[in-house]
DNA sequence: CTGTTAGCGCCTTCAG
DNA sequence: CTGAAGGCGCTAACAG
């Protein structure tokens, strides 16, 4: 054959079909910040899966704002990208419409979600983490629980913020004033917020940190004051980091799989890029893994 | 202006106008595996510092292996990317040039790079890292320094490995068989070459890690086997991760900017794309931070 | 200096 | 069933 002989060499240009077709086999993905564990995570997953269905991925950082968010959707637009994996960081209803619906490109949300928007989301079982993290504390005895709660701009942090209140209440317990500190989600921002929490007249004798940073910026606190945990204080952490077993002391923390989230937003959105409009929201598992910061022994 | 007033809505095709002009403005981004915090955060500074620069970033994973790179560049080069950043797994020089040098793109290395292909290359200064490293442990009074080398695929694993040979003839001392340890860049590998090492008939005083997830790896074999550190035994990293100071014991280490190594290969890629062909190397620099783990009392 | 025209490389339609 | 032609939206070259 000619034809095949030929085409060892020969590669169509995906600009000129892309062109005709209004077809690009790329796919927007957009987060606050690629370089954080999880985002990084959810990003290879979703790459991974991309890549099998014959998607490319265009990467942009919306740098924590909702103005990044929307140029940043803007220009994967002008793209032509054929769908979007995004991770809001809160922008409205509204504002969405008008730049992506107006397109209707299709939309998965991941982590932190526009309710009800776009062709669906996915999200990490914030409700029952804390309630394995809350749960757990009771059961050693904890009734003054405090939680660093991050930001309350994703919906991942308040969904973990009322998944508190409601164990609190579930348990009968009472949540006192200042108990509850919302916060960035970074290291700094975790060590200055347990030191207020140490401040205060009554001081918790447990923390739930909502993410791994606030944990390990709450251990910072605690070391530099020179408590001594899990005896002075527990600690519990919504995110279970790969060093969590060598910290001291080891943290007991809820599990995930981060690129699951990844690689199942970009499941659906496949199939919506392919089916159509068959809006689906998902949610990934966790687990509970106990070690010492929360008081019991290690395996 | 009746333009002015359609230009609010009017987006031109990006399409149409790359197909025009064979210009995407849009460069490929590959590494082995995104989900690393060093790749992580060197993709974030890439992509700030092309977005500034009007460039958009296509991301490939390349899996560690070839085969995967091969891919990956030539899926780039379908989609007519203007530049190529590259941490390569090992490509050889000519299967480099058959891929990419035939339409002559411009490519960085970074991290781990190619020797003298493409449009030039940023690297960690990988041996400054180890001499200050090994000489540390020197000054602690070390003589039986053993190395945990990564893998010899990338050149920084080499790097490293031929930095540490040659800092330890420096110090007139010798590298007893079995003491160096090539592996992969992973925690489990860290874990079972620091048994390996600590089974050995003369065993080390002192280990250096060439990479954080090594380093943490070690650790946990080092707490398994009920050793203290670091009077049993020292452990110094070449990568100083984020929770390093919360480490028991709290660990010493190189630090580097990883954001940087991205930005700056960018910028060295923009500069290629726009006014041709100027080689360069750029070297990203290091410096010790001294913690627990080598000897050291807490700052 | 402004307005028109001819492709960029492909896919899809229509004619043969 | 095979083959030629038009156009996707843009820009560069050219004519007025």
């Amino acid at each position: 054959m000619l034809e095949a002989a030929e085409a060892l060499k020969f590669q169509p240009s995906v600009l000129a079909r892309s062109l005709r077709t209004r077809t690009t086999f790329t796919v927007g993905f957009v987060v606050p910040d690629v370089a954080s564990p999880f985002y990084a995570a959810a990003l290879k997953g979703a790459q991974g899966a991309l890549e099998e269905s014959g998607y490319r991925v265009m990467l942009m950082n919306s740098g924590q704002e909702v103005a990044g968010e929307v140029t940043a959707l803007q220009t994967l637009l002008n793209h032509q990208v054929d769908g979007l994996l995004l991770s809001t960081t809160g922008i409205s209803a509204s504002r969405f419409d008008e730049t992506v619906g107006r397109r209707g490109t299709p939309c998965v949300f991941f982590d932190s979600m526009l309710e009800g928007a776009g062709a669906g989301g996915v999200r990490i079982d914030n409700a029952r983490g804390i309630d394995l993290l809350v749960d757990h504390l009771v059961e050693h005895g904890h009734t003054e629980i405090a939680l660093l709660a991050g930001s309350l701009e994703e919906t991942s942090g308040r969904e973990r913020l009322d998944a508190y209140h409601l164990a609190m209440e579930r348990h009968g317990l009472t949540v006192g004033p200042d108990r509850v500190r919302v916060c960035r989600w970074s290291q700094e921002a975790g060590r200055a917020e347990t030191n207020a929490l140490l401040g205060l007249a009554n001081r918790p004798t447990a923390i739930v940190a909502s993410s791994a940073e606030l944990a390990v910026g709450c251990l910072a606190a605690c070391r530099e004051r020179g408590l001594h945990l899990p005896g002075d204080l527990a600690v519990v952490s919504f995110d279970d980091p790969y060093f969590g077993a060598l910290l001291e002391p080891s943290l007991t923390a809820v599990a995930y799989d981060a690129g699951a989230v990844g690689s199942v937003a970009a499941s659906l959105l496949v199939e919506a890029m392919r089916e159509g409009h068959t809006r689906r929201e998902l949610s990934i598992p966790v687990n509970l893994v106990r070690r010492r910061s929360c008081g019991c022994e290690d395996a």
